[in-house]
DNA sequence: ACACAAAACTAACAATTGTTAGTTTATACA
DNA sequence: TGTATAAACTAACAATTGTTAGTTTTGTGT
C-alpha cells in the first residue's frame, strides 16, 4: 500500500468519524504520523482525498450492479440476492468508505460532485430496472417502483451502521435473514 | 413563533444542507437577516442551536413510539402501522430536522450526546421489544430480531431522502405501499 | 416624555483553517 | 561516490471560526 493509499485510508476513517468539514489536514496528517504541509506531496488538496474516496467506491457498486443486470443467466431474484450480497461485503470491509460515500459527498465541489451524482443516478437507474422487469414479468408485487426502489435501498446503503455489530451471526446467515426481511416481509400469514 | 425559533429553523435548514461543521454563526446570522453577535441574545452557543434541534425531535419519536407500545389496544401489526405513520408525517413535515437528527447528532457534545445516545437506545429498545413480541405470538416471522429491526428502521430513519419526491402519490397511497413491502415483501410467489 | 428592557449593532479577540514557499533529509540509481 | 528525486520538514500567509465586550437602536408601558 502506498504512502498516498495510507492516507487516504486514515482520512476516509477520520472523515466517516467526525465528518469531512471537522477534520483538518493536521488531524490526517497526525493520523500518519507526518506534518499537514507533507501530505502536498502526496496529494493536491483536502478536496482530492474526499474525491478518491466517495467516487473510488461509487465506481465500485455501479460496476458491480451493471454486471449483475446485465447477466442474461441471472433472474430478477438472483440479481436482487447478489445487489444485496455486494452491499453487505462492502459495509463490512470498507464501513469507513460507505460511510463517507452516504453521508460526505454532499462537500464534493463542481466536476467531481456532477460525477458523483451521475453515478449514483446510474445505480438508482439500473436498480429502477430490475424492479420495473420484475413487477412487468409478474415475479414482484405490484407496488410503486419508486417507492421499492429507495426502501430496498435505504436499508442496503445504511448496513454499515449496524453490520458490523452482529457478530452472533454468520456472514451467511445474516444474508439469509437480510433476503427474507427486504424480499419476503416480516409478517407471517395464515398463523396457526 | 418566536425569534429563537426562526434562528433554529433556518439553522436546521443550513445545518441539512451542509452539516453543523460547515456552516457558520455568520451563516445562520445572514439567514435571518441579522448579525452573527446577534444571535447571542437569543441563544448561548452554536451546540445549544443543535441540541434543540436534535433532542426535541428525538423526544417526540420516543415520546411517540412509548405511547404506541403502551397502548394495549394495538396488535403487534397495528403498532408497527402507527410507527411507519409517524415516520412518514415528520419526514414530510420536518425534513430538515429528520436530517439533522440522523447525520448531525455525531457534533453533539458531553451531557447533550448522552442524552441523545439513551433516547436514541429508548427508541430501539421500545421497537425491539414490538419485536421480539411479534415473533413470540407468531405474527412475525422467526428470524433474527436485530436483522428485522434495523432492516425497518433504515428505511424509516431516511425516508426524509426521497419521500419528498414522490408527488405522484398522495401520503396515503405512499403509506399503504411502504407498508406492503417493509411488512410483506415484494416478491410475489405462486405467481400465474 | 421618560425609563427600561430587548435586540440589534460595531469591533475585536485568539484559535484554527487549507495551502504555499523554501529548505532539509532520506532513498535509489549511475 | 555523486547525483537526482521523493518525501519530509519549518515557517508563514490570509481567511474564517465561535465568541465576547461595549454601545446603540427599537419598542413598550407609564
Amino acid at each position: 500500500m502506498t504512502r498516498r493509499d495510507e492516507i487516504i485510508k486514515q482520512a476516509g476513517l477520520l472523515f466517516s468519524l467526525k465528518g469531512y468539514s471537522a477534520v483538518s489536514m493536521r488531524d490526517i496528517a497526525k493520523a500518519v504520523d507526518i506534518k499537514a504541509a507533507s501530505l502536498y506531496n502526496h496529494l493536491p488538496s483536502k478536496q482530492a482525498i474526499l474525491e478518491a474516496i466517495v467516487l473510488n467506491l461509487a465506481n465500485t457498486f455501479v460496476n458491480h450492479i451493471h454486471d449483475v443486470n446485465q447477466n442474461p443467466s441471472f433472474s430478477t431474484r438472483q440479481k436482487l440476492s447478489e445487489i444485496i450480497q455486494q452491499h453487505i461485503d462492502l459495509s463490512l470491509q470498507q464501513p469507513e468508505s460507505v460511510a463517507v460515500l452516504n453521508t460526505e459527498w454532499i462537500h464534493l465541489n463542481g466536476e467531481a460532485l456532477d460525477k458523483f451524482k451521475a453515478k449514483r443516478f446510474t445505480y438508482e437507474q439500473e436498480l429502477r430496472e430490475i424492479i420495473k422487469n420484475g413487477i412487468q414479468e409478474q415475479s414482484i408485487t405490484k407496488r410503486d417502483p419508486e417507492v421499492i426502489l429507495f426502501s430496498i435501498l435505504s436499508t442496503l446503503r445504511t448496513l454499515n451502521l449496524w453490520v458490523a455489530k452482529r457478530k452472533h451471526l454468520t456472514v451467511e446467515d445474516l444474508k439469509a435473514d437480510l433476503e427474507t426481511i427486504l424480499l419476503y416481509g416480516i409478517i407471517r400469514q395464515n398463523k396457526s
